[in-house]
DNA sequence: AATCTCCATTGCCATTTGGCAAAAAGCACA
DNA sequence: TGTGCTTTTTGCCAAATGGCAATGGAGATT
């Protein structure tokens, strides 16, 4: 499977710099693995809440709408790590599934375990923190996104953050993560394709 | 100023239950203010950061948008927890405010200290977790909500969660909440009230 | 009571987005 | 290379929402 050791570093690192000694406490916790193409990982069997970095490879989070249509909650790229917090929730109104948009690689770990080693070194903990409020700010910026922006504009964000991904998963992914339809996230693209 | 231990109990509890000794403790960090009508009491003099309990009154978290216009995230009303993380966050691309859209009495804690307590009992350390874990799924809430509903289902919704609200504070607030113009909202407002 | 100011409502029209169904394009697989 | 399936695009029209400016209303101040 080979060593993903300086990925996950780094990924550790983005979040807060953390000593060597934190880092290597953290990634002694994780386990690489492979995940096939359109496999739902998170949401379903939830026999072991595990959480995940994602080393290759695109995910979408989503939630399941009223007339039982996945609504996409956010996209994961290489490098990114997989909110920790909605992984852990299974009460409440929604289920949040995560789904692997190609074959993915990751670095998988018991929450249980992350959360021993939590309580164990400070520095681990203050890091937890600072991954949980990376992931709120990350909602809030949507949020406003979805707030002030028009669809085109939204659209336009997600190609800088998210080139790849628009030839490479179905059109009605973005869409429901744009807020709009099918068919006016192709009329968006017509009308940009041109300028 | 009266004592609010119970009303502080209960919203200890409402996150998810704890033992009497743990809610003390949490309990024993905060301590009773009044904060005037209009007063921007986070996100401006961040001198040092505070968690909050809200007593009495209502609140709305918000950022500022391209145009200088106040974009309401989220409302607040008695019984509930000013969110904490964003209320920890100033780096980031967005600062959030938060503002009392009534005369309102809190319970105010320095995060410093909630940090600490979190790092010496387990069961507040859970109790913290939860309390980040039901932010992030009213987020998720409110961002399916944008996704999947229309403007007028959105508005009911918010009737139900803030029913007193919509004759208390400026209609502007609302409608950036609901994700949309000052006017779209008051025609929304004649619609319901005919039928 | 008259005035002022702020906010909410309304009219008119433009723009954005949706719904539906048909056509076109892409893709997998025999 | 064809066949069948899914995805994307397009046309047509309807519904939702926005922009702007004028009007109306409620409360504060004089």
């Amino acid at each position: 499977m080979g060593s993903y050791k300086e990925n996950i570093e780094k990924i550790i690192n983005s979040i807060i710099p953390v000593s060597k000694q934190a880092s290597d406490q953290i990634y002694d916790l994780y386990k690489v693995e492979e995940i096939a193409k359109n496999n739902v990982f998170v949401g379903k069997n939830n026999l072991v809440v595990r959480d995940f970095f994602l080393l290759e490879g695109f995910c979408k989070s989503y939630v399941i709408g009223r007339d039982g249509q996945e609504v996409t909650i956010s996209f994961f790229k290489a490098g990114e790590i997989l909110s920790p917090s909605p992984t852990r929730v299974s009460s409440g109104t929604s289920i949040i599934y995560i789904k692997a948009l190609t074959t993915i690689k990751v670095a998988a770990c018991e929450s249980v375990k992350f959360e021993e080693l939590i309580m164990k070194n400070m520095e681990v903990f203050k890091w937890g923190s600072s991954l949980l409020e990376v992931e709120i700010l990350n909602k809030v910026d949507k949020e406003v996104g979805m707030a002030t922006l028009t669809a085109k504009e939204r659209l336009l964000n997600f190609r800088k953050k998210y080139h790849l991904l628009e030839n490479i998963i179905p059109h009605s992914d973005i869409a429901s993560y744009l807020g709009i339809t099918n068919t006016s996230f192709s009329r968006l693209r017509k009308e940009l394709k041109t300028k």
